[in-house]
DNA sequence: AGAGATACCTGGGAGC
DNA sequence: TGCTCCCAGGTATCTC
């Protein structure tokens, strides 16, 4: 699944190969993903080079110079690819043939991801779409008192409060799960209970957990369709994350599942006490 | 208003 | 073997 270090090394790829160059044609090959695609369909975002690519939390923005972008989110099975003109696969829902020969093909098996185009407030800016996002984990603004403040009303599951965007973007329930395993904090106590000594503990947990999945390559757990057999090397050093009924690594406790926020949880009951 | 639950979707795995 | 059922995931939207 692309998580945030995954999307990062798309943007980057992107940003290499589509500025200076427009589409031409656009077809889309299913009704809807999470959204409507028709609205893809509109013609101002062909014959209009793209002037650059970016990425806030999960999302990426491809945009032209007509102010009018692509707003992207992969969801949980989406590839974006730039290739030459070739057979359309079974879950490629949009391509766009680009001014250079090339196509820009967006797949999701799971119909998870969303595509949609919109228009910035002004050139560079970020669409109103993404307004209300929290910080980024990995940047200066994610420190342990934003934490301690952000969480302090909070009266639900730390852990729920950890994947909640408005609070820290990008960190899914793979993170949260390791991030908290390691800084030994329970997933469910009370987001508001959190101390500043505790979130001193959780900040850096949560950089190092992701800091590691991207030197693994980026690939945080093996997607059921393998395309180029090498699977991420960020699933072994896993802690936490699927070892309900394991022994804890650290301490040889059995690991426990609970389920927080519609999400299975697991933690060590002696490394992650209530308290 | 804030928190919890649910819908969206497909393929894989478990169980019969 | 083949069927059904459940689960995973992030986000929008609904309900309480």
């Amino acid at each position: 699944m692309p998580e945030l270090p995954e999307i990062e090394t798309i943007k980057r790829a992107l940003s290499a190969c589509m500025p200076g160059v427009s589409g031409v044609k656009m077809e889309i090959f299913t009704p809807k993903m999470r959204t409507p695609l028709a609205p893809l369909l509109d013609p101002g975002l062909l014959h209009t080079p793209v002037v650059d690519v970016r990425r806030r939390a999960r999302y990426l923005i491809m945009e032209f110079a007509n102010r009018r972008a692509l707003l992207m989110h992969l969801g949980m099975s989406g590839v974006i690819r730039v290739e030459a003109p070739r057979e359309r696969r079974k879950h490629e829902h949009v391509i766009m043939t680009l001014s250079n020969g090339m196509t820009f093909r967006f797949e999701c098996t799971r119909r998870f991801s969303i595509l949609i185009p919109v228009t910035l407030p002004a050139p560079g800016a970020e669409p109103l779409e993404l307004a209300g996002l929290g910080v980024e984990p990995l940047s200066d603004a994610f420190t342990p008192e934003y934490v301690y403040r952000a969480l302090r009303e909070r009266k639900n599951p730390l852990k729920v409060a950890v994947m909640d965007n408005a609070i820290v973007v990008g960190v899914g329930n793979i993170y949260a799960t390791e991030a908290l395993f390691q800084a030994g904090l329970h997933p469910a106590r009370l987001a508001g209970s959190l101390t500043r000594k505790e979130a001193s503990r959780l900040v850096p947990a949560i950089r190092e957990v992701l800091n590691r999945a991207i030197e693994a390559g980026g690939t945080t757990f093996h997607d059921y369709r393998q395309i180029d057999g090498t699977e991420g090397m960020f699933e072994q050093e896993l802690l936490a994350y699927g070892r309900a009924g394991q022994p804890c690594r650290h301490c040889g406790s059995i690991m426990v599942s609970v389920k927080l926020g519609g999400r299975t949880s697991v933690y060590c009951p002696k490394c992650q006490p209530l308290r």
